[in-house]
DNA sequence: GTCTATATAGCGATAGAC
DNA sequence: GTCTATCGCTATATAGAC
């Protein structure tokens, strides 16, 4: 729960670079190093295997969507807008952390694979008061999960085929109507 | 454009399931072969490289993609709720090959990342004239996308907590009452 | 805590027998 | 057209010096 060490901070971050940009396997345990500027020998004295660097990446993962809930609940513009807008890749730790770990669960890595589906769970949970019904949840739901797979297939930097700007605002005025309690 | 050997057909067949169920990694030359029922000398006279291997699955989407779409604009019950209805995986051959190329894709192949593009692209351009306008096509297709993000986290077989029978029929019906022209 | 050196295993690909 | 054997490379992980 206190401060995690400097070190180990920087090669999550590496890491999570390595697997958005260049994909689940480029991002090897020598590579991360290397990115990171630290020797193998040294990330393994923090990460003792791989298994355990993938878990430390799942894990800053979990602890940034629970602020991200907790924002949501409580944005001005309604849950529904604040959510739809945050699901279009605009490069926040959340973006980085969120891409970075579909990549390791379409990576064979369940433990990522399930944390993404509690995290959808947190989700739809906390926008279930906003909407309509079950019905008007799953297209809520459904659009975001399009907008983050659009950005999971551009490698990271190349801008998908998503709305931006006033086709983006379009898109989410014709959702809350649609949706919206 | 003539019928191919069979032999090449069983080694596409082993290589798409691999990554569907296991992903990238582990749909190595090696395992392909042995799950074809062929050496891996046997495999490599089909396909001289990897990448061609891959180039031979992405050259199946292509073909069974054409066949989807002009299904998809002749269909009697329109092409957008045709279109969202099989946006849901039913393991038929075209969703099989949309899965695995989606897993090459993620793992670096570029050629793989511009067919799902051009794909997205071809089916935009068939549902464009079933549309209102642009923001009701780009609610179309993310909640498409949305569906086959969430089978694609699903590790092809475990069912994604994607809307199934009466809720998926009432998610199309309200698509289509927000986008229909 | 961080390093170098090395063990071990698995990858894609080649060579050549049948 | 399919096989076995093997090469060269790179991956994760260990051992032990500093």
């Amino acid at each position: 729960m206190s401060r995690p060490p400097l070190a180990r901070e920087k090669v999550i971050d590496a890491f999570e670079q390595l697997l958005i940009e260049e994909g689940e396997r480029a991002a090897t345990m020598d590579a991360t190093a290397r990115a990171a500027g630290v020797s193998k020998g040294g990330l393994l004295y923090h990460f003792g295997s791989k298994d355990a660097l993938e878990g430390g990446l799942v894990e800053r993962l979990t602890a940034l969507v629970e602020e991200d809930v907790a924002a949501m609940t409580a944005a001005p513009e309604g849950a529904i807008a604040y959510f739809l807008h945050t699901s279009v890749n605009s490069n926040d730790p959340i973006d980085r952390a969120i891409l970075a770990t579909a990549r390791l669960a379409q990576g064979g890595n369940i433990a990522a694979g399930e944390a993404l589906r509690s995290i959808r769970d947190q989700w739809a949970e906390a926008l279930r008061p906003h909407t309509k019904d079950e019905t008007a949840l799953d297209l809520v739901m459904l659009v975001s999960d399009g907008l983050y797979f659009n950005n999971a297939l551009s490698g990271g930097s190349i801008p998908g085929p998503v709305p931006r700007g006033e086709a983006l605002r379009a898109l989410i005025a014709l959702v809350e109507r649609a949706a919206r309690v």
